[in-house]
DNA sequence: GTGAAAGCGCTAACAT
DNA sequence: ATGTTAGCGCTTTCAC
């Protein structure tokens, strides 16, 4: 007993129309009749008419939806990055299906596969960390649907990616420890899968080249969240006494710390300087206020959608893919 | 030249027998002989062949799509209760399609519409703030789509609710604040359009009553967000020294007033409490640590999924529309 | 200026 | 056990 929605051949029917003069008087079409045009519209529009996207997408092979995948939704840079995309999608006629992979591979092809179903018309998307094949993009680039990833990116899948400039941001903000007259510090690193994680790495590490201060091995952990920072509290702790600054891969992990110094008794940036990355809202709100790198998000998002959209209102013309690199601030605030 | 992926009907005519034979083998039909389903399943396992979605929905008038509407993504509430939707509809086989409104009621309507369109299943949305006509709403409820409003809900719309018990919860942390010696407590409003913001209020007044405190309409201000806070600025320093407590209708209002306070050189909670609803992450990084209420947005969004889905799985049982009220949880931390 | 017919990809009566 | 046919809602060529 569910009320149907009203299609173009119950319109046609209503006004002893065809079909077809149904669908042209709704789009316009020049050889329609100006007054069958009128009533057309007008009827439609009483009835409350509305074109069924899934007939219009299997028509026309395009749906004109953009499929997203992020790890986490509540990551604010994610989701600035979403308000960015949608904001250029809205402008341009696209609405967006978006997905979260909780970090976890398999969700991750799911929801891959799952937008490519539904017949996407593009992609835009951020990998997991646990995304260990690439078997999945390989597959959608395959099926010819163009793809742009965000933030993070598999070298092994030829795409535009738009990105943070991740070895500035640490080169600046670690050469900024320096100049507050740190000289063993500390990195909280991730997992060096993705180029993120390398990136900033290697940032934190020219830093101290380029300031003549020996790198060491044990000044680097692997601790990308503030659950991992409480897990390797021990180790953290019997550093401490030997460190005096501690850049830490994200914002998360450099509150988590800063906290579990502070507990310890530690004066921040008294004793150790903490720095982050990413210039999440809780940077504002620790205490004492976090120093960090500044990314943009919701500009990442636009460039990324506009991207897309060149792609996909463009099949024909293979462009070279592009990597938009963004320039990253730092933040200076207390913490060091 | 885009490589058109594989269809039924290819795999068809690969294999030298009926689209209809295909169909079958696929959804293994009893009918089918099993070396046919076999070689079915091989070769379109071998062609990496996927059901068209939209083809699916068409025809079946049901897409295993979910609509999901929340007023902002980026908040910490909003995104763990979609990740609870998500939990439960990932396990019964439907995917999610979300958007944000923006707390803008044309942005709402638009994707309202947008989702109606896609002929999603049912749609869960926590309408925005602005949100002033329910037309929208009450056209999708004619267009028997079922509607499950979670967080926030309209009123004149007749629909499955998941909500907070935002008395309580008000009632709760503003006893706790009297308890704790306050006399004068401002409170920090939402608009009152919506029933959260009337039922906190409302559970303020009543703590107030239930220990003889008179209420005053001095001391009840519309400010529910950051940005109004600072609006509010000088509002608040004025009533400041003649107040020993804030009840905050959010925890980001409360946030706020508490950096506000602090920088006008008060004790926060020595001669001011502040207390939040919420418990965003923020409100345990917070200095003081914010004392505010636990909502179980996770919970909620599971809730809300499980309601929309037996709706959806059971049209013809017309059930009685239902009200879930989450209970709350005071959490005591330093700021009150 | 309008209609008839075919087809997008899939399924389900209804044959056989 | 399998094929034929029709149809979901829409667009578009081709006819008239």
């Amino acid at each position: 007993m569910r009320n149907h929605p009203v299609s173009i051949n119950d319109i046609a029917r209503a006004l002893g129309v065809s079909a077809s003069t149904v669908s042209r008087a709704l789009r316009d079409h020049p050889d329609i009749n100006a007054e069958t045009r009128q009533r057309v519209h007008a009827y439609a529009r009483e009835v409350n008419y509305r074109p069924n996207a899934l007939a219009v997408g299997l028509k026309h092979h395009r749906t004109f939806t953009l499929g997203i995948i992020v790890p986490e939704i509540v990551h604010h840079f994610f989701s600035s990055i979403i308000s960015g995309i949608e904001n250029i999608a809205y402008g341009k006629g696209y609405r967006v299906m978006m997905c979260q992979s909780n970090e976890d591979h398999e969700r991750e092809q799911l929801n891959l596969q799952a937008l490519i179903d539904h017949r996407v018309d593009g992609l835009l998307v951020s990998p997991s960390k646990t995304t260990a094949d690439d078997r999945h993009f390989r597959w959608a680039l395959n099926a010819q649907v163009p793809l742009v990833f965000f933030d993070r990116f598999l070298e092994s899948v030829p795409s535009d990616r738009v990105v943070t400039d991740d070895l500035q941001g640490a080169r600046i903000v670690t050469t900024h420890m320096i100049r507050r007259g740190c000289r063993r510090i500390l990195h909280l690193a991730a997992t060096q899968q993705l180029m993120v994680g390398r990136e900033r790495c290697q940032g934190y590490l020219q830093a101290l080249e380029d300031h003549g201060i020996e790198a060491s091995d044990e000044l680097i952990l692997l601790c990308d969240t503030p659950y991992k920072v409480e897990a390797a509290r021990d180790r953290i702790l019997q550093l401490a006494p030997g460190i005096d600054g501690i850049f830490c891969v994200n914002d998360f992990s450099a509150v988590a710390v800063i906290k579990l110094l502070q507990e310890a008794g530690y004066q921040i940036p008294g004793q150790i300087a903490v720095t982050g990355f990413g210039d999440d809202p809780i940077a504002s709100i620790v205490q004492p206020r976090l120093t960090t790198i500044e990314q943009k998000g919701y500009e990442m998002g636009q460039e990324a959608a506009r991207l897309l959209l060149a792609r996909i209102e463009n099949q024909e013309t293979e462009a070279d893919y592009q990597t938009k690199i963004f320039p990253v601030t730092l933040k200076v605030r207390d913490s060091a």
